[in-house]
DNA sequence: CTACAAAGGTGAGGCTGTTCAAGTTTTTTG
DNA sequence: CAAAAAACTTGAACAGCCTCACCTTTGTAG
């Protein structure tokens, strides 16, 4: 079994993170201070230091459990994608956007997307990268299931066109949550007039 | 004529503005002080608050200065456009990268980055997002530019293509500066394996 | 030229993220 | 079980961004 100071650390460290997720999304990230999460997960500011590197590195990580959820969330639509190739390809965006505020607020993906970018080579800033490059693999899973249907051009090299995609939904995200008055619905749109022109250009029956 | 006040606002702003310049390239942005350059530009630190918002406001007008050059260094390409799709638009691109390095090192331009997507509601944000709206806007002038040569179909709206090329190229940007051993080279190919596929599928003799 | 008003400069001090030497708790050793 | 070692917690102190009450300089009116 488990330790004692195994049960204990891993008890600090999720109280410390229920603490960050609570105030960050109810006060802002900005305004609540690392003295406030110790006080509320019942440590020293000190033990908050133990568990992670910097303020950054706490937000990054409950982002990440929104972001594992959205790459679960997107599964099912690779293993049975609709049937016409924009319904598949823009569902996928879609299902990804819709997850994107269940826990988190615009100013949690806002620092927490400055903060990947700012801070590359930092295990967090690693963090959020890989889960970006997981995300991209599964646009690029559903291209090619729709070429191993033969609804997509087997002349596209379907990582390449995964990367366009995911970079255009990707980059929209990030001018949503950098508008807080935009909202999903025209999230959706934006995103579709980038996306249907192309789903119609490597689709095979294009012209 | 301009009054003395006047005339050493100027001046302050100038040295300011180039102690920032100098001291960021040559030491990091991370590690210089606002008193660093309060000394540099012969200013207390509470005059330097008085011209620039804070420590990323001061970095986004050193950035905004390359990103006016890149701009302009854009348009002569968009006046006479290269005579192929592929390499009108790549060599628009490439004219960006090649620039980019000029007088920004990676580091600021991550900070920038970081800072215009953390802060997109203040002025420098403002002036940031600004920016990426004139070169997007100038990728889809050569899309039109191309469409009136007979050269791009003319059924892609020239606005909606614009945005999913600059999305690229901005984002395989962002992977540039994010990964400091990457070399311009690299880059180029990146961005040219995901805009040929696309150059020829949206030429009009792409069949 | 003097007096007054307006504009702007100044730097000590506040605020908050982060560090680290000292203290405490848990585990291991004999 | 006692003693020693290892692991971890603690909070005072530090660093650097930023503010603001006060002061100096410039412009203007009489």
């Amino acid at each position: 079994m488990a330790g004692l100071r195994e049960r204990q650390k891993a008890a600090r460290e999720r109280r410390i993170l229920e603490a960050a997720s609570a105030k960050f999304r109810s006060h802002g990230y900005r305004s609540v201070k690392i003295e406030d999460l110790a006080e509320m997960a019942e440590v020293s500011v000190g033990t908050v230091y133990n568990y992670y590197e910097t303020k950054g590195d706490i937000l990054i990580a409950t982002v990440a459990m929104e972001v594992e959820e959205v790459i679960t969330a997107g599964a099912p639509i690779l293993a049975n994608p609709p049937l016409r190739v924009e319904d598949a390809i823009l569902g996928l965006i879609y299902q990804y956007y819709d997850h994107s505020l269940e826990y988190l607020s615009k100013e949690m993906w806002r620092t927490a997307i400055a903060h990947s970018i700012e801070h590359p080579n930092t295990p967090s800033g690693r963090r959020y990268a890989e889960q970006d490059r997981r995300l991209a693999a599964q646009v690029t899973e559903l291209i090619g299931a729709l070429q191993d249907r033969g609804q997509v051009r087997q002349s596209l090299v379907a990582s390449d066109l995964g990367a366009l995609i995911f970079n255009a939904l990707n980059q929209a995200f990030v001018e949503f949550v950098k508008n807080d008055d935009m909202t999903l619905a025209q999230l959706r749109d934006q995103i579709a007039a980038q996306i249907l022109p192309i789903a119609h250009l490597i689709a095979v029956n294009s012209d």
